[in-house]
DNA sequence: CGCGCTGTGAAGAAGGCGTGAACGTGGCTG
DNA sequence: CAGCCACGTTCACGCCTTCTTCACAGCGCG
């Protein structure tokens, strides 16, 4: 499992170098190696699974697209209607959530995409519009 | 759908394209992203109240007609009697003030529109403005 | 006091999203 | 070579959010 992403050009990438270890929150990741680490263990990922959180852990705290996502990790773009995206948020959730069940990292910004971002101090998600 | 993106051609210098990072007080707006921060903090804004507040956001210090609102929002002209606008708007006020509870952006300028701006807590600047 | 304007909760409809499950594929194992 | 297994993709169902509209209440002014 996991043995690579598919673009892995650490050296002409611009602006970021795209293989340094990322930390965020109590995440390591480590997009040349296919290794994540949750709290010092290390999650089973499969190679969608990971490329997805790089893609998101490459920009904390930022919203980005479906189409973003999907073409930084299927390397194509998005056909409408697929749904590809929202199945692995899901399994990549359910994987976090399993090796830190306090914390949450994937926010859901309906109509825009997808944040990730290590447990905001204060959620403000969707207060008002629950209880009623 | 999730384009949101409305009309706005306004780029007086090739520098400063339309999508750039508003800034109003403690607010940071990225049109492109759907993302706003309220004190650092993202919140959790639906496309149509994150497109009206771009569309305040635009203007600081502005009174904007309910017309204009609409048709940068909905990208259609308003029809008489729609509440629509005002009903975004308590939502918008609503989730600000969650996140900013000491800070007011919107007001209520009657018959004419709403302003934003970040911080006058009191509107006696426009007392006697009601005949027609 | 009556009227126009605004604030806001609620209800119903529509659409977006979460997720289990089925299906197909390729690699590994015996 | 046959069977097993993990993975990726697609489908389908149901919940939840969002949008729209309605209704009622508060407020300032003539």
């Amino acid at each position: 499992m996991v043995a690579t992403s598919q673009q892995n050009a650490r050296e002409t990438d611009g602006v970021e170098p795209a293989a340094q270890t990322l930390h965020v929150g109590e995440l390591e990741i480590c997009p040349g190696e296919g290794l994540a680490l949750a709290a010092g263990q290390a999650l089973m990922l499969s190679v969608r699974e990971f490329d997805l959180l790089v893609a998101l852990a490459r920009q904390p705290g930022a919203i980005v697209a479906r189409e973003a996502l999907y073409d930084a990790v299927w390397g194509a773009p998005m056909r409408q209607g697929d749904r590809s995206v929202d199945v692995y948020i899901s399994k990549l959730r359910s994987k976090l959530e399993q090796a830190m069940p306090d914390r949450r990292f994937i926010h859901t910004h309906a109509g825009f995409g997808y944040r990730f971002q290590p447990q905001p101090s204060r959620d403000v998600d969707n207060g008002p519009l629950r209880g009623r």
